[in-house]
DNA sequence: CGCTGAATTGACTACCCTCAACATGAGTGG
DNA sequence: CCACTCATGTTGAGGGTAGTCAATTCAGCG
């Protein structure tokens, strides 16, 4: 495989999570994100219209609501949450993005976003300006289809946090949170049982419709039970069957 | 404005909501369902595409979860209700889908549609085959534009969805249920005041995550209030008002 | 060292669920 | 026409889960 980059640039600098300077074609990411299943040239023609900007601090948005829409965002480092404002003025947190995963796909409804989107530690990403995606994608049958796909998938994700909040419990949706957690962590090859909660209480509770006590009462009740291990924001899932059961609502 | 119906056909047959010999061109509906914004010729390209098929008797499945996708839906006449059955086998409402709108995107994300859609009544449908559609999205532009739009609706609404689960009171999200299908019907120059829920209590509580009890007794006491009038099926908001600011949360 | 914000824990309350009985209406068959 | 069933919806009584209010702990930071 030919190694494009310029000689100057170290090896390690490239993999750093939030350096600017990686491409499509070589980004850890780019099976999970937009260019999967393209061809290598098609990938270079994407490559081309993406956008690597500056780091995102903890707390800075991405985007505002009713900011004009133009671009869509994949997350390549950090975390991230997008949030709606209600007319009564108070926040919902409408759902969590890792590294991979691409916010703004709301914005294309009214050419303003719906949501906005902050970033909930050091996070860097990759702004895909929307009309020449669009432009691109009728030239490449591929990438169309796999624009498609993945609203698609947007909508049946969040087909199945309608689903979680309509049935379960306080404690089965804080499980299901974490190993929905867990499975993308293991999708980017990082443990599975294993990890640091990116978000707060306060957005947990709020994600799920729970208040931040209810939420802590359950970490310290899973950990009780040896279901999980519980440090600040720490993670460790000792006993991933259980914390199955209890998302599918065991009780 | 040309008229292509052969003249056997009478025009109180071809505005019957059921009759399969309608195009895209004359359908009451193409405001707000796919051809809006679409030339004239482009229209008729799409239109040879739709395929209209025999009205769905109440409790028919369109498609099921696990099948093969390749078609989406636009509702023409009737209504129907969108489901998930999750592992434990228990089943989801995870909406309700009116005249104009278009039910199958969910199918996209894995080639399979991820849930099932059952009629709530009689009701006709446009089947629209993905991959004619995905072609006709390349040499068009705009339906292109259109399709991703349609696709982030889809998201947006979710999301509404979304923030109502995850907030609100029993009492708020009937009160929301309400005022969209309202909106809804109002946007197909229906009555926002008066109308027919197409589907049952059982449903709204599915939908709501409430016991049909709980629905039951919300609807007796918004018409205690005299904020609706209930009648079975059939709703009378009669204070619009009062039923938005219980629809915000304001106890 | 004190301040601030986030998280935890406890006591009490309220909302909604559960269980149950009853009402209503459509469809069927005598 | 009435009696029967079955499905759907309504109403009531009681209990449990999660929310509210409050106090405390802890980490980070000037």
């Amino acid at each position: 495989m030919n190694n494009f980059q310029p000689p100057l640039i170290k090896t390690q600098d490239i993999n750093c999570a939030h350096d600017k300077r990686v491409s499509c074609g070589n980004c850890r990411l780019n099976t999970i994100c937009l260019p999967i299943s393209l061809h290598i040239e098609d990938i270079d023609r994407l490559n081309q219209i993406v956008q690597r900007s500056k780091p995102l601090q903890k707390g800075e948005y991405l985007y505002r609501a009713k900011d004009r829409f133009d671009s869509v965002f994949a997350i390549r480092s950090g975390a991230v949450k997008a949030v709606s404002i209600s007319e009564t003025g108070d926040e919902q947190v409408t759902g969590f993005y890792l590294p991979g995963e691409v916010v703004g796909l709301d914005g294309l409804a009214n050419d303003t976003y719906t949501n906005s989107v902050v970033a909930l530690e050091t996070s860097s990403v990759c702004e895909i300006p929307f009309n020449r995606l669009e432009e691109l994608s009728l030239q490449i049958p591929t990438l169309q289809r796999h624009f498609f796909q993945l609203m698609s998938r947007e909508i049946t994700q969040e087909q199945q946090v309608i689903t979680l909040l309509s049935k379960s419990s306080a404690e089965a949706r804080v499980a299901s949170l974490l190993l929905g957690i867990s499975a993308r962590n293991n999708r980017r090859n990082l443990s599975a049982n294993n990890f640091i909660l990116p978000m707060s209480r306060t957005d947990i509770g709020n994600f799920l419709g729970l208040t931040i006590e209810t939420v802590s009462r359950i970490f310290t009740r899973l950990q009780k039970n040896n279901v999980i291990a519980v440090d600040k924001k720490e993670i460790v899932i000792t006993d991933m069957d259980a914390l199955s059961l209890i998302a599918k609502g065991t009780d």
